[in-house]
RNA sequence: GCCGGUGUGGCGGAACUGGCAGACGCGCUUGACUCAAAAUCAAGUUCUCGCAAGGGAGUGGGGGUUCGAGUCCCUUCACCGGCACCA
C-alpha cells in the first residue's frame, strides 16, 4: 500500500525535531572554515509576504549547503522593530507600539519556523528591546565622542504626513520614502552624522567590492556624486574685498567668465543688495524661492530665473568687473553655493546669458579646424575640448592641461586651488517620533549639550506619553524630559528626538556575532571571527540607504578600533521582486498571494522549490499558480519514485555496478554530473533554478531506468538525490531519507563529492559542419585526437555525399564537440 | 544629458570558457490506463516550405572579427533602474 506524500504533517514533524535537537544552532568550531550567511532582517509589519519568502529561501539554501559542506555557519535572524507603523497603529487602534510590535514578532517568527528556515534563534536580535537599543545609544555616544555626531540648524526635509524630518536618502523624487507625501523644507536644529567625512573612502572602497552587483556600486557612486575641479576666490571691492568662493569643474574656462551667480539663500546676498535699486525685487525673489519646493525649483525643465544684485566682483586673474546675480538654479548646499558663469562653454550658462543678455566670451578654440571660433556662442555653447585662447599666459594650452595649470596657479596666488565636491550630504539622524531609540543627550543651561554617561544607558523610552500623530510624543512625558545634568547636577532636560531607525539596522549584523554581550555592543574577537558577512541577501531598494549607512558605520567602528574590517559585506546578492500578473503584489491591485495559504495548500517545500526554480535570484519572479502546481507535481513524482523503491534499502544495499549495462553507466554518470552541477550552482553561481532543473533531469532518468538494470546504481542515485535536495526542500528530503532506512538526519550528512572519472562518457556525439552549418551527427569513441576525428569524418559516407566534388580547404576538429569542413 | 542593467519560442527561463540555440518547467497536442473524469505514465511541441526524405530562416535592428557568434568588437533601437539646472 503506497503511502501518499502529505507535506503538512511531515513538515511539522521535522520542524519539531530540528528544534528539539537544536540543529540550526551555530556551532563554533575553529577547526572549520566559517561562513556568515545573512539576509536583511524584516520589519515586523504583521505578516510575511512573498518577498520575505524569497529572500529567506535564498539564504536558507546557501546556509544549508555550507553546513553540509563542513563550514561553521552563522545564519541568524532578528527584527528591525522600531519605526513609524507601530506608532500609526497606536493612533489608530490605541495599542501601545511595543505591544503591537511584539505581537507581530511572535506571529512572524512562527511563520518563519513553519517554512523550515534554518535560523539560529539563540542569537535573535530585536532592535526595539532595551538590551539592543542600549548599544545603539552607546554607539551614538561613540560617534559623538569622535566628533561625528553634531547638532546644527539647517533647512531640512520635513514630511508633514509623518510629522518628522527625513534624511536626504529618504526623500525619493521629492516624496517621503515611507508614505509618498510631498516633502517640504523647514529650518530646524537637528542631529547629524558626519558621513561626508567618509565620502572619499565610501567611494573608493566600492572598487574593492567585486562581490557586489555593478548596479548597486553605480547607484552608490552616483549618490556620493564626486566632482573634481577647483575653488576660485573672487573678491567684492565694494565690501572691502570680501572674498566669495565659487566651485567649478572647468577652471580652464576662467577667462571666459562674464557673470557670477549666487544661490538666493547665500549669506552675502543681503549685504550686496543693500541700498541698491534692485534690493526690493531681489528680496521678493528670495522669499519666493524659500517657499518653492526643491523639486519644483531644481527640475531640469524649470525656467531659469535670475536677478542682478547691482553689485560686482573682481575677477581673480584679469581684475575685470563681474556682475553678481542671484538665480533659482544655484543651490546653497552644493559646492560653495556660488557659481561662475561661462556662457560660451556651458549649456546652462549659455541659456541664462541669452535670456538676460549677458556677454558671451569664447576662450576654448575647438580642435576641429572646420569649426570657426566665431561660431561659438552664436547658436550653442562649445563644451568639448580645445585649446585656450584669450586666456593670457595660458593661451595655446590644451584645455585638459589648463584645468590643472590654472587651479595650481590660483593656489600659488592664494586665490583658490584644486577642490573636490560631493553630492552626499551629512546624515540627518534625529526624528520627532516615539518608536525609536532615544538620543542619549541632555541639555543643561549651565553646561550646554551633555552626553549621557555610557554607564547610565539605556535611556529608556517612557510609557507615559501621548501619541496622537501631531506632537513629538517624548515631549509629552514630563518624567522623561526633566532630569539632572550629569556634569553639574543642576536641573536639565533630555533630548526628545529619537534616532532614525536606519541607525538600528546599520550595526545589527555585528550584534549577531555576540548577541548576549552585556558589557559591549560586541566583542572584538567575536566580531572579527565572523566578519565579513560572506553573503548578504536583500532587496535592491536598500542599495543606497541601508547599505551605504552600514558601510559608513563599519568604517567608523574600524577607525575606533572596534573591529578589523572596513567593509561589512564581502558579497551582496540583490534579489528581484515577486510579481503577480506582471505587477508588484499589492493590496490595492488585489494581486497578493499569501504565503500562509500557499504553505497550507502545498506545503513549505513546494513554495521554496517554486520560488527558487521560477527565476534566477536577481531577476523579478512572476508568481504563477500553474508553476506552483508544477513544482508540487515534481515533489510528488520524487516521493512516488523513492517510496516505490524503498524496498531496495531493506537489508544489505547493493553497491553500484555501473559497468553492468549502458543504462546503469548512464544513470551513474548522471548522478555524478548532477552532484557537480548542483554543488556549483548552489554554492558558487547562485543559480538555484539550474540546480533544480538538473535534479529534475536526474529524476527523469531514474523514471526511465529499466526494471532489470543494476539495482545498486539505482540505490546510489536515490540516496544521492536526497542529499542534493536537502538544502532546497529540507522536509521531504529528510522524510525520504528516513524512509530509506537512514537514522541520522540528512542535514548532518557531508555534502557528496563527485568522481570526475565517472563523468567521462565512452562515446560522444559530435557534430559535422560544412562551412559552419550543421549537416550531420556522428557517434564516435571518446578521447579521439583532432587527426583521428578528422580522418573518421573524412571516411564517413554521408560526409562524402555532402562534400561531393568540392574541395575541402580546411578541416577544424574540436575533440568531443565537432568537425567543421570548409569547402569551396 | 551622464552612469548602470536587460532584450532568446505562446510563457518563466537555459546555453558558465566562441562550438548542436531553446536544457528544465509551465501551457498546448496526441496516445496508454479508465465505463468516464481526475491523477499518473509515454510521445510530440521555435517559425516556415514539404506527404516525406529534406530544405530555409532564427537570440531587438544594422555592420564587423572568426572555419564557427546568443556569447567578442563597432553602431543603433526599445525597455528598466540610478543621478541630474550638481556648477
Amino acid at each position: 500500500m503506497a503511502r501518499p506524500y502529505e507535506p503538512a504533517s511531515l513538515e511539522q514533524k521535522w520542524q519539531k525535531r530540528w528544534k528539539e535537537e537544536q540543529q540550526h544552532k551555530t556551532r563554533e568550531d575553529h577547526a572549520k572554515p566559517k561562513f556568515y550567511c545573512l539576509e536583511q532582517f524584516p520589519y515586523p509589519s504583521g505578516r510575511l509576504h512573498m518577498g520575505h519568502m524569497r529572500v529567506y529561501s535564498i539564504g536558507d539554501i546557501i546556509a544549508r549547503l555550507k553546513r553540509m559542506k563542513g563550514y561553521q555557519v552563522l545564519h541568524p535572524m532578528g527584527w528591525d522593530a522600531f519605526g513609524l507603523p507601530a506608532e500609526n497603529a497606536a493612533v489608530k487602534y490605541g495599542a501601545a507600539p511595543s505591544k503591537w510590535t511584539y505581537e507581530n514578532i511572535a506571529y512572524m517568527k512562527q511563520q518563519l519556523e513553519r517554512v523550515g528556515f534554518s535560523f539560529d534563534w539563540s542569537r535573535e536580535v530585536t532592535t526595539c528591546s532595551p538590551e539592543y537599543y542600549k548599544w545603539t545609544q552607546w554607539l551614538f555616544l561613540t560617534f559623538y565622542e569622535r566628533g561625528l555626531a553634531y547638532r546644527k540648524k539647517a533647512s531640512v526635509n520635513w514630511c508633514p504626513e509623518c510629522s518628522t524630518v527625513l534624511a536626504n536618502e529618504q526623500v525619493i523624487d521629492g516624496l517621503c520614502w515611507r508614505c509618498d507625501s510631498e516633502v517640504t523644507k523647514k529650518d530646524l536644529e537637528q542631529w547629524f552624522f558626519r558621513i561626508t567625512d567618509y565620502a572619499e573612502r565610501l567611494l573608493k572602497d566600492l572598487d574593492n567590492l567585486p562581490g557586489w552587483p555593478e548596479k548597486v556600486r553605480t547607484m552608490q557612486r552616483n549618490w556620493i556624486g564626486k566632482s573634481e575641479g577647483a575653488n576660485i576666490t573672487f573678491t567684492i571691492p565694494e565690501l572691502d574685498d570680501e572674498p566669495v568662493n565659487v566651485f567649478t569643474t572647468r577652471p580652464d574656462t576662467l577667462y571666459g567668465v562674464t557673470y557670477m551667480v549666487l544661490a538666493p539663500e547665500h549669506p552675502l546676498v543681503p549685504r550686496l543688495i543693500e541700498g541698491k535699486p534692485q534690493a526690493a525685487e531681489v528680496r521678493d525673489f528670495m522669499e519666493r524661492m524659500k517657499k518653492e519646493s526643491d523639486i519644483a525649483r531644481t527640475s531640469a525643465d524649470a525656467e531659469k530665473v535670475g536677478y542682478f544684485t547691482g553689485a560686482y566682483a573682481k575677477h581673480p586673474l584679469t581684475g575685470d568687473q563681474i556682475p553678481i546675480w542671484v538665480a533659482n538654479y544655484v543651490l546653497l548646499d552644493y559646492g560653495t553655493g556660488a557659481v561662475m558663469g561661462v556662457p560660451a562653454h556651458d549649456e546652462r550658462d549659455f541659456a541664462f546669458a541669452r535670456k538676460y543678455n549677458l556677454p558671451i566670451k569664447a576662450v576654448i578654440n575647438p580642435l576641429d579646424e572646420n569649426f570657426l571660433v566665431e561660431e561659438i556662442g552664436v547658436d550653442s555653447p562649445y563644451t568639448d575640448d580645445g585649446t585656450l585662447i584669450h586666456s593670457g599666459p595660458f593661451d595655446g594650452l590644451p584645455n585638459r592641461e589648463a584645468i590643472k595649470a590654472i587651479a595650481d596657479h590660483l593656489q600659488k596666488l592664494g586665490k583658490g586651488g584644486p577642490a573636490v565636491s560631493y553630492r552626499l550630504r551629512d546624515w540627518l539622524v534625529s526624528r520627532q517620533r516615539y518608536w525609536g531609540a532615544p538620543i542619549p543627550i541632555i541639555y543643561c543651561d549651565n553646561c550646554g549639550i551633555v552626553p549621557v554617561p555610557k554607564d547610565q544607558l539605556p535611556v529608556l523610552l517612557p510609557e507615559d506619553v501621548v501619541i496622537d500623530g501631531k506632537r513629538n510624543p517624548l515631549t509629552t512625558s514630563e518624567s522623561f524630559v526633566s532630569t539632572t545634568c550629569p556634569a553639574c547636577g543642576g536641573k536639565a532636560r533630555r533630548e526628545t528626538d529619537t534616532m532614525d531607525t536606519f541607525i538600528d539596522s546599520s550595526w545589527y549584523y555585528l550584534r549577531y556575532t555576540d548577541a548576549a554581550n552585556d558589557q559591549l555592543p560586541f566583542d572584538k574577537e567575536k566580531v572579527d571571527k565572523w566578519l565579513q558577512v560572506d553573503e548578504y541577501i536583500g532587496g535592491v531598494e536598500h542599495a543606497i540607504l541601508h547599505l551605504l549607512y552600514s558601510r559608513f558605520f563599519t568604517k567608523v567602528l574600524y577607525d575606533a578600533g572596534m573591529l578589523s574590517y572596513e567593509e561589512p559585506f564581502r558579497s551582496l546578492l540583490t534579489q528581484g521582486m515577486v510579481l503577480k500578473d506582471g505587477a508588484k503584489m499589492s493590496k490595492s491591485k488585489g494581486n497578493v498571494v499569501s504565503p500562509d495559504e500557499m504553505i497550507e495548500k502545498y506545503g513549505a517545500d513546494t513554495v521554496r522549490l517554486f520560488i527558487l526554480f521560477a527565476a534566477p535570484p536577481e531577476r523579478d519572479l512572476d508568481w504563477t499558480d500553474t508553476g506552483v502546481e508544477g513544482s508540487h507535481r515534481f515533489l510528488h513524482r520524487v516521493w512516488r519514485f523513492v517510496e516505490g523503491n524503498a524496498a531496495l534499502f531493506k537489508g544489505d544495499v547493493p553497491a553500484p555496478r555501473p559497468d553492468q549495462s549502458a543504462a546503469a553507466k548512464e544513470l551513474y554518470r548522471m548522478t555524478h554530473f548532477a552532484t557537480k552541477k548542483v554543488t556549483e550552482d548552489i554554492g558558487e553561481r547562485y543559480t538555484f533554478n539550474t540546480a533544480i532543473s538538473t535534479i529534475m533531469e536526474m529524476v527523469n532518468k531514474m523514471y526511465a531506468y529499466p526494471e532489470d538494470a543494476d539495482r545498486g546504481t539505482l540505490a546510489f542515485a536515490i540516496e544521492r538525490l536526497l542529499l542534493l535536495m536537502a538544502p532546497i526542500t529540507p522536509h521531504i528530503a529528510e522524510e525520504l531519507w528516513e524512509m530509506i532506512g537512514k537514522t541520522e538526519s540528512v542535514h548532518k550528512q557531508s555534502w557528496p563529492d563527485y568522481d570526475p572519472a565517472a563523468l567521462v562518457q565512452d562515446e560522444v556525439e559530435i557534430v559535422i559542419q560544412i562551412n559552419g552549418k550543421v549537416r550531420d551527427k556522428l557517434i564516435v569513441p571518446n578521447g579521439l585526437s583532432k587527426d583521428e576525428l578528422a580522418a573518421l569524418v573524412a571516411d564517413h559516407e554521408r560526409t562524402k555525399a555532402l562534400v561531393q566534388d568540392k574541395t575541402v580547404r580546411k578541416v577544424i576538429a574540436v575533440p568531443g564537440k565537432l568537425v567543421n569542413l570548409v569547402v569551396g
